[in-house]
DNA sequence: CAGACCGGTTTGCGTCGCAAACCTATTGTA
DNA sequence: TACAATAGGTTTGCGACGCAAACCGGTCTG
């Protein structure tokens, strides 16, 4: 009894829902635009470019500008560092969320009494 | 392709991990004194008691407190809402790590569409 | 040339998470 | 009896964060 308990400490830099989404996205179509990210998460221009730059600063995705007729683009692609730290979250969080999948009210469960 | 993406917004209540470390817990135990809690997630006793206060204000555990002898005795315990929340986190939260639960790692991916 | 739009970035602000400081009651201990 | 330390929590102060609005340089249209 009293187990000692698997420390719940994510990476909150993936954490973040928002980053979340977009590394989650990147991760299925390694390398996509602006526009693509915005409308796929959802999120204003301004979110989505502090969190981009963000993750960018931490170098778990890279943003390349290339010129493509008279206008930019933008894209945004996962680093090897940006997958590793995502397998990494996903292991840690699988874990965690392991500890509640036979208990606490599940939807093929009986609810817990008071 | 460019499926819908299932939105990433968890109840960020219990997305926290200090306050989904004591979710975890209480799921496990049903029913934790203050200083189980303190010595199970490691944290300051003022950051257990303001994250324990924001998940009673939300109706998530309720909190006891009897007279033991001379002193007294705190006692958290899960609310069928807050189980309930919990359940739908983990649900949430599977369907987030599934979609990267066979890549993330590995570089040879289709391209972007647009 | 004016204005609308596109692709982003920067600014401002409310909220949050954290630990230090604080508080009240109890327990040594001289 | 006094007084210091400890236990069990709560409140305070502050830095960091997430969010959307405002902004900005370039294009395209009329």
């Amino acid at each position: 009894m009293s187990d000692p308990l698997p420390r719940i400490e994510p990476d909150r830099l993936v954490h973040e829902p928002a980053r979340l989404a977009i590394l989650v996205i990147l991760s299925a179509v390694e390398e996509a635009d602006f526009l693509f990210l915005l409308e796929q998460t959802g999120m204003t221009k301004g979110n989505l470019s502090s969190h981009t730059a963000r993750l960018e600063a931490a170098r778990y995705i890279e943003i390349e500008k290339t010129i493509v007729g008279k206008t930019t683009r933008t894209v945004y692609r996962l680093t090897d560092a940006g997958a590793h730290a995502l397998a990494l979250y996903r292991d840690h969080m699988t874990g965690v969320l392991e500890l509640l999948t036979s208990r606490a009210g599940s939807p093929s469960n009986p609810p817990t009494e008071r």
